[in-house]
DNA sequence: TATATATTTAACGTCAACGTTAATTATATG
DNA sequence: CATATAATTAACGTTGACGTTAAATATATA
């Protein structure tokens, strides 16, 4: 298993140290193993979460802080999905899923919001496009 | 022709009153009309900009910054097809026409590139939400 | 026309999301 | 193993995008 450095990390990103560090810090990211010596030591699913992180993010418009909320929901499904916390009881179980569902249907409903309007605005653009090519046909020689 | 003073402008756009001063200080919208007094009128055309503006802003994730070279743009756009600017000479024409172009071609790629990574969230979102719905079905009574 | 309500400019304040710098310690390399 | 390069924490700095307040007009309404 792989390790990669905060510097590789960063590259592979697109961010920058100081932006992972602040991730962890703020409780965005889980905080990576370390080496004997204090540096950090990531693995290739640290990568992947915070990739599908900073695309999340951009495509969603959400704040760090929003952020927070949407990992958070995800990362409970997952764990749930592995097979951990399988031992409170019925009620309060149904309850946690129940929230889940609101949470990440909210989500749905968010992204398709926005799915709506960026289909709108390509249009606008498309149209826009059409016209300068037009405009460039009709130049007289 | 109807007139919009700035609170009726901000309610219908969804902005507050600042932030519409801001956008004229920074260029990004027509500065409107005055009444004798100083207070700015607004018509229609400038709500629908200003709608545009926040539409595309919000979907494509750019800055004011680089939402005032789309709306330069764009606006450069409308004039021409309104039938303005039509005395250079052709080759000064062309060569704009063609930077426009580029532009425009430029704003569709991030768009489509948009596209592709809200629909890769999107779908991410939709397993998630999958794994919700079968956990609860798998709940006993 | 008096008065309440809204608008204007100018200036300073704020907050998120990092950037930058410094001093210190780790790790990699000839 | 010496030394160059990289990582760490802590702290202060910056920047975009407005918010807020104040003092002076303008506009609407009883």
């Amino acid at each position: 298993m792989e390790n990669y450095k905060i510097d590789d990390v960063a590259k592979e990103c697109g961010l920058t140290k100081r932006t992972i560090r602040y991730y962890e810090e703020i409780g965005l990211l889980f905080a990576p193993d370390r080496s004997d010596g204090g540096t950090r030591l990531y693995s290739r699913a640290h990568i992947d979460q915070l990739k599908q992180i900073t695309n999340a993010r951009e495509v969603l418009g959400f704040s760090l802080q929003e952020m927070q909320d949407y990992v958070s929901a995800s990362n409970k499904i997952a764990e749930r999905h592995q097979g951990y916390l399988q031992t409170e009881d019925r009620d309060q179980k149904r309850k946690e899923l129940l929230e889940l569902e609101s949470i990440v249907a909210h989500q749905l409903q968010i992204i398709d919001q926005k799915l709506a309007k960026i289909a709108e605005v390509r249009q606008m653009t498309e149209v826009r496009y059409q016209r300068v090519q037009e405009a460039l046909k009709n130049l007289p020689e």
